[in-house]
DNA sequence: ACATCGTGTCAAGTATCTTAGACATCTCGG
DNA sequence: CCGAGATGTCTAAGATACTTGACACGATGT
């Protein structure tokens, strides 16, 4: 339901990258349940900005190193 | 009313730099509505991603240069 | 076979973001 | 003075993000 987002993602990748961080683990230091990881990584939905923000300090990267956003072709 | 969000930002001087873009023209461009540029500038609360996204293509700079996210200290 | 872990799904509810419209205030130009 | 533009407030409603809890499935290990 709701629209799926045009936010991209590479949280999966950071998530390998950072010693096999498993899903459960990552929601728990972002301070999120396990279900809104899921539907992020998946790009079911755009998280808030703060969010972004956290999971981005969680791997200790730039937000834009995690999600980015299309150019529009107009 | 709802929290303040942690999240700061800078649309305010960015409308001023790019000569007096008024709230209702950056509303406008970005696709919202003007009250929605208000609270978000006033930091009544934190954007989606993609708004974010969609504001700093506007004024042609960097996510991360619009918005900012404070240091945690638990 | 059985238990555990990682991932994923579904559904229903709460919280937050976003819209729409009406209205108040200030400033500026005519 | 009067009108128009820019900013801001309030209320109410609609749309998304996020939570909680339960369950399914494949892989791994004992």
């Amino acid at each position: 339901m709701g629209k799926p987002t045009r936010v991209t993602n590479e949280i999966r990748a950071l998530r390998f990258a950072a010693g096999e961080m498993t899903q459960a683990e990552l929601a728990d230091r972002v301070g999120l349940t396990r279900q809104t990881i899921i539907a992020i990584e998946q790009g079911r939905y755009s998280p808030s900005l703060e969010v972004a923000f956290r999971i981005a300090r969680v791997f200790g990267v730039p937000l834009e190193r995690v999600f980015g956003y299309p150019e529009e072709e107009s």
